[in-house]
DNA sequence: CAAAGTGTATTATTCAAATAATACACTAAT
DNA sequence: ATTAGTGTATTATTTGAATAATACACTTTG
C-alpha cells in the first residue's frame, strides 16, 4: 500500500459529479501515457480516504471505467491500465466523436448553417481550442 | 383560441426535461420557417392542455426562448415570434456551435487526437452526414 | 487459518433540477 | 365594468441522479 498518490484530485465546486471527474482525469493520464498498460491504478479506499468521499464512490467510476475497457479487474489486487487502453487504431477513436459530432450537426441543421461554413468554423475553432 | 395546433410534441420517456423539448422543437420551426416572424405561439394554457402538462413548464420554456430574443411578448396577446428571429449573421450562428464543439474538443483530447485528425475526420463526417 | 488487503451489491440518504399548485397582474373585447 | 383571454411570480412537491452506509465475497500473505 502507498502512502499516498495525490494522482487524482477533485474540485467540489464545480457541480461536475465526483464519479465524472476521476473518470475524465484518469482517461488524460491514461491518455498522456502518465499511466502506462499493467500499472495499477490507487485503490479505492485509498482514494476514498485521500479525498474524503465514499469507497462506492470511487468504485462506481472505476466500474465505468472498466465497461469502457480502460481498466481491467485483477482479482484480489485491484484495477490495472488495460493492454490495450490507448493502442486503438486512430480511426476507432476518431469513430468514438460520431455521437458528440451528430449533436453539433443536428445543431448547425437547425441554424440553417451551410456544410462548408460549418467545416470551416470548426476548423478554425479547434485551431484555437485543442492544444 | 385555436382549436387544436398539434404543433409540438413531447416525448416522455426520452430524459430530456420537457421544457427544453419545446424550446429545441421551436427553434427548428423558427429556422425551418414554419414559424416566421409576426407568428403567435399557441397559448401558454392551450399547450398545457394538449400536452397535459402543466401552464408554467410551458411558460418556462417560453421565457428562456424571449430571453434568447427569440420571441418576443405581446401584452394581452401572447407570445410572437421575434423578427430578427431568424435573422441573426452566419457568424452569430456559428457562436452558437462553440457550447457544443467545446465537448467535443474535450473528448479529443481525452482520446490523445491530434488538431489535424480531428480536424480533417470532422470535415469528412460533416460532409457525409449534414445534408 | 487469520488478518489485511482488494472491489462491490444492496439499500438508504441527500440534494438540486424539473414540475406542479395557486394566486395574481395585465389586455382586449363586449 | 365584466368576462375571458394572455403570461408569470411565488411556493410546494416530485423525481432522479449522486453520494453514502453497511455488509459481503474474494485474494494475498504470513
Amino acid at each position: 500500500m502507498q502512502h499516498s498518490s495525490l494522482l487524482l484530485h477533485i474540485s467540489p465546486s464545480s457541480g461536475e459529479p465526483i464519479y465524472r471527474q476521476l473518470i475524465d482525469q484518469i482517461q488524460r493520464l491514461i491518455a498522456s501515457g502518465k499511466l502506462a498498460p499493467g500499472d495499477f491504478l490507487p485503490s479505492v479506499r485509498q482514494v476514498a480516504a485521500e479525498l474524503a468521499v465514499n469507497p462506492m464512490t470511487i468504485s462506481k467510476a472505476y466500474g465505468l471505467l472498466e465497461s469502457h475497457g480502460r481498466v481491467v479487474r485483477v482479482r484480489g489486487k485491484g484495477m490495472a491500465i488495460a493492454e490495450q487502453a490507448n493502442s486503438e487504431s486512430e480511426e476507432a477513436r476518431l469513430g468514438q466523436l460520431s455521437d458528440c459530432a451528430d449533436v453539433l450537426i443536428e445543431q448547425a441543421k437547425q441554424l440553417g448553417l451551410s456544410q462548408e461554413a460549418t467545416s470551416k468554423w470548426l476548423s478554425e475553432y479547434i485551431k484555437k481550442e485543442l492544444k
